[in-house]
DNA sequence: CCGGATTGGCGAATTCATTCGCCAATCTCC
DNA sequence: GGAGATTGGCGAATGAATTCGCCAATCCGG
């Protein structure tokens, strides 16, 4: 009786999506070749696995062609802010900027994003009452 | 052939987590009062779970009163860290800049908290060469 | 046109997380 | 002291995710 409960990618399908966000649309031969590369499994596996994705909706068919090519449906910032609103919501209670600050004190930044991380910070700062 | 691949709490885990962090140490029968306000599962589950997850480590209990006592055995922002490295891993390859910006944009903070954040940011620029 | 290689798909098997039935040990209070 | 309630635990059943065996269709070089 397990349940599913958060709608979010599942481990392999991350992987897959992560593959085809990295090199763009591929036909499975390729995103096998990297699939195999990190955990050894079978050609079948990541065909199924693909169909599997493609009836959630996580990537999309070029059948026209052969073999036939897989793409993301889903972008890389939308799946992972779905992902982080819920680890957020499931850790923090939604407490978001607690999760924040302990994100940023262990990350490394170059000059640029901090001058953007700033910029959001003053757009925020605006925002309070 | 399933595999659990990453050692993070389950959801039912987080459930219990989040419930014990809230409310400190509590004998089961309390714990279980909100988890079954969650999501209606039986008293037997609880037991179940709770026992599961002193195995596996993330909680202790005091059997020397009755009821029993159990108590987070892992921290709120250690857990919250871990998951969040998991995550920034599996989604950005470890880029965590990218995502950061991308929780900033969707939360509100308190002025003490953007102050915080900036401290934060100031201390990064320091470490760049 | 032919045989071997490549492609893609379906269904069954396996594993982990979750759920609960059922039972034993304690406790509570007449 | 004992009936009924409360506690806690174990083992089996359920369901989602993952894996692969096996097979059909298509492709490709000679």
């Amino acid at each position: 009786m397990a349940r599913p409960v958060s709608r979010q990618p599942t481990e392999v399908e991350l992987l897959i999506l992560r593959i085809l966000w990295d090199r763009g649309p591929s036909p499975v031969r390729e995103i096998h070749r990297e699939v195999e590369a990190a955990k050894g499994t079978n050609y079948s596996t990541t065909v199924k696995m693909l169909g599997i994705m493609l009836d959630k909706g996580l990537v999309r068919r070029d059948e026209t062609v052969t073999p036939q090519v897989y793409r993301a449906a889903v972008t890389r910032d939308h799946a992972g802010g779905r992902m982080l609103d819920d680890l957020i919501e499931r850790v923090y209670d939604g407490a978001a900027m607690s999760l924040v600050l302990k994100a940023l004190s262990r990350t490394t930044a170059t000059q640029d994003e901090l001058d953007a991380a700033r910029a959001l910070l003053d757009a925020m700062e605006k925002k309070l009452p």
